[in-house]
DNA sequence: TTTTTTCGACTACCACGGTAGTTTTCGCCG
DNA sequence: CGGCGAAAACTACCGTGGTAGTCGAAAAAA
């Protein structure tokens, strides 16, 4: 039993989700129909495969389905990179910066602005605290 | 036709193609015995089916089937990596340091660090020039 | 009330990662 | 030369992402 790793569709979804909080599955169909040129039908079926695996919810207005995501982007992100470092870079998320660095990704001042956010960040958990 | 998404076994077996440069079914199989308990038809299998897909090469020996990687590592992590980025940053590298920024991965002594390093690797761009 | 539209439910495929058993091949040793 | 043993080849199966058609029920329109 591996893990479920969702893939491109899923979360182009839960992308619309998370920006609608609610939606049908007509709502999420016309959003990404620009994107995707993909059937009514499809979408359905996979906000149904995905309730299935609790990624969303889904409630009865009527007859209409409405889906709410399950699970919370910032959830999704740490695991989705969690799991890239862990296959990656030995669980190592320096590594990953570091491979950011020698691929040319981020330059001088991209690094300058972290530094600020780490600041930032700091300040903000002393604050919490 | 998507992309074919290399998976935790595929990666593990070029980990080892990468580091050994050449290897048979039964070296990869050892290579891989302690972490996971696969039968050796199963490597054989992957190999095989990876050879398909030109992620590894395949020359005979004989009998004996020797394979080396035909991607390289740092190609791999690249499209990796530069996928995850898109799935998830829109395609912006800083939003993925700044996501590890946030989970409290990364700390000031880090990003002094990365510092160094993006000075280090200006220097032998231009060196190389 | 009858017809048309609209949804969801069900079903079906394909590709592919992962896993492994069965069969065939082939070189080597006695 | 014949059989053994190891390696490769073939085959099979499951889960799941992705894609979509069909069908039935229900609501809306005529």
């Amino acid at each position: 039993m591996a893990r479920p790793r969702l893939g491109d569709l899923q979360l182009a979804i839960l992308e619309v989700l998370w920006e609608r909080a609610e939606a049908t599955v007509a709502d999420v169909h016309e959003s990404l129909l620009v994107d995707r040129g993909l059937a009514t039908t499809t979408i359905a079926t996979m906000l149904r495969k995905m309730e299935e695996r609790h990624l969303v919810a889904q409630r009865r207005d009527g007859r209409v389905l409405i889906y709410r995501a399950r699970v919370e982007r910032d959830a999704v992100h740490r695991s989705l990179v969690g799991d890239l470092v862990a296959r990656l870079f030995d669980g190592d998320p320096k590594a990953l910066v570091h491979h950011l660095i020698d691929e040319g990704d981020l330059d001088a001042a991209a690094i300058d602005e972290l530094r600020r956010r780490v600041q930032k960040r700091r300040k903000e958990a002393s604050d919490v605290r």
